[in-house]
DNA sequence: CGATCCTATCGAAACGGTTCGATATCAATG
DNA sequence: CATTGATATCGAACCGTTTCGATAGGATCG
């Protein structure tokens, strides 16, 4: 491949000047900027950024550390907040955790190796391990979706606590006294955040909460699914379902209907972050939206700020709660008598 | 950042035998190695992999293109390659086209800049001008789904002319006459095989097809959904709709929903490509899935065979085909008398 | 006319590594 | 005892750039 040698050989000028016509920094002559381009065009000459970026001590690759690929709500982030930064004449450089949090401090160390300029990620790990790393890290990071305790970095996330009350609330409203929540892995910040939102809304509502009725099923669609056909084939079973995130509001669907009840009339389903893309699911769910192209906004620019050093760190960290939307779908009625 | 001279430094040995008992290349005695490991830990040292990059001229780095990242199939596929490549010390840059032509070659170019050992990429454009480019671009490209006429490229797809086959043959099985067709841009090499498919299982059927049913809609729901709701109001309305990919059938869906007829009594539907996520839409929408861990581990093994400089470039392109498969759902059933 | 200041160009030193060809030490060999 | 051959370590060149300081040739000025 050729090399800037190449060019100023075939130009009969100096590398440096080469390089100098070609950033545009320092004076150089028409006739000879001429001969360079033209050397440029007949060499086939294409920069070689990793050398560029060694030189110049900074790199114009900003890492991006997923979740998981294979959701779409991470799919749309990662589109949105693509747009934003490969403006700037950077790139994201991605990586997928697939759920496992054991690739997560891997990713990192890799992502650091490549010295990339920042990391915008959602964590899956919290966890005091995991936090000391992160603060160890000395790469600017921005968390997206889910906080790390214990760390001081920049956060964008939506109230999920708020979301789930929402929900709650308006199952609530409808005159449910038995809702069950399906809830993800009790270790997780959104987990926690969303199950803490449930109960709030219950008690504010005055409704006790059954043990039996709060359900484990990791974020799972399958797990779901098992679960919320035992509680529907059991004589105390619910009227309505919270099911915490689109998977396993999927799958109790899906169980529901397996059954032979139908929704809404024989049981009311709610869930958080069913994506848009689902609305023409039937009944199309009742569900809370987190505004993924504002989180993907404020993540981004916080990013930019921090590559170009403009991030004045005064110690405090910085954090966005963005609102989270109900969207009422044809999946909620009031109980049956 | 510590570099490997503060290693050296503090370890007290030189750099080249620092590098050595890094790599693990060249003898070092015991006692140097734990003095290094130990100079590594306490300086925080991070291999700089850009400058091992440049200096072994390669890099570790494999360029993704996507059509579409917010789109669940680019999801999946992103998912499912970077699981192959990320295995072998490799990392995945990827880019989002959004679905704009426009960015294919600028995106290209800045791979080339960042040196990348190889691209998947799902393109978009298929014209001379963009075959010629690809032909010069010197970098190991595998396509994967949609081809480009006019290159020598390693591609992996799968049928899509059988795909749209096997559902025009289930329609007319049924007992359909009037299918309309809602499919993709014109000049895009997928949407021509979709077409074709179509034409010729209707043709095999001996049924004709009205001009006035075969819709171009940009694989956009609202499109669509607009030309569905005009279709569906009109006196020659179609008893069958086939959409050629997932959102326009999830617009169709929404359009026969909202015009009041029910699917699939009024009217039966078929979706190509209407990912298994969303399995759950009722009615379960029949639909010809893309295999598509098949197509990932096909262009992820062919591309670290270019990787490794394996790939015997006999002048012959290879081509890898997989078979959809027909799942069949309840959004289709006999034309109503 | 010598000093001064642009303007255009160049050489060389980095950036942070790898790697090849020394060199030094020491035990084994003839 | 002089060779030989490992073994362990090092110095220096190089990868493809950027960038700083130097140089040289005018034009401008007092």
């Amino acid at each position: 491949m050729a090399t800037i040698r190449d060019v100023a050989r075939h130009a009969g000028v100096s590398i440096s000047t080469v390089s100098l016509a070609l950033n545009g920094t320092g004076p150089v002559s028409e006739e000879t900027r001429a001969r360079i381009d033209a050397a440029v065009a007949a060499v086939r000459y294409t920069p070689n950024l990793m050398a560029q970026n060694l030189k110049r001590g900074q790199s114009k690759l900003v890492g991006m550390v997923l979740g998981d690929a294979a959701n779409p709500f991470f799919g749309r982030l990662f589109g949105t907040i693509d747009k934003h930064i490969s403006g700037h004449e950077h790139m994201l450089i991605v990586a997928n955790l697939a759920s496992d949090p054991d690739r997560e401090l891997r990713t990192l160390t890799l992502l650091k190796r490549h010295r990339v300029a920042g990391i915008i990620m959602t964590p899956l790990r919290n966890d005091p391990e995991f936090a000391a790393h992160l603060n160890e890290l000395d790469v600017p990071v921005v968390l997206v979706d889910q906080d790390v305790d214990g760390t001081a970095l920049d956060f964008v996330t939506s109230d999920h606590r708020r979301g789930a009350e929402m929900l709650t609330e308006y199952l609530a409203r409808l005159g449910h006294r038995r809702i069950a929540y399906v809830g993800g892995q009790r270790n997780m910040w959104v987990a926690e955040r969303r199950l803490e939102g449930f109960r709030s809304a219950m008690a504010e509502a005055g409704l006790e909460v059954d043990p039996e009725l709060e359900i484990v099923a990791d974020y799972s669609a399958d797990l779901a699914y098992e679960n919320v056909m035992r509680l529907m084939s059991s004589p105390g079973r619910p009227t309505a379902i919270l099911a915490a995130n689109n998977y396993m509001a999927i799958g109790a669907l899906q169980a529901v209907n397996d059954l032979g009840f139908r929704c809404p009339d024989d049981v009311s389903i709610a869930g958080i972050d069913v994506v848009a893309w689902s609305s023409i699911v039937m009944p199309r769910i009742t569900t809370v939206e987190q505004p993924i192209d504002e989180l993907a906004r404020v993540a981004s620019l916080w990013m930019m700020e921090h590559v170009r050093g403009e991030a004045e760190r005064d110690g405090e960290r910085r954090c966005h709660v963005a609102e989270p939307k109900l969207v009422i779908g044809h999946s909620c009625a009031p109980p049956p008598k």
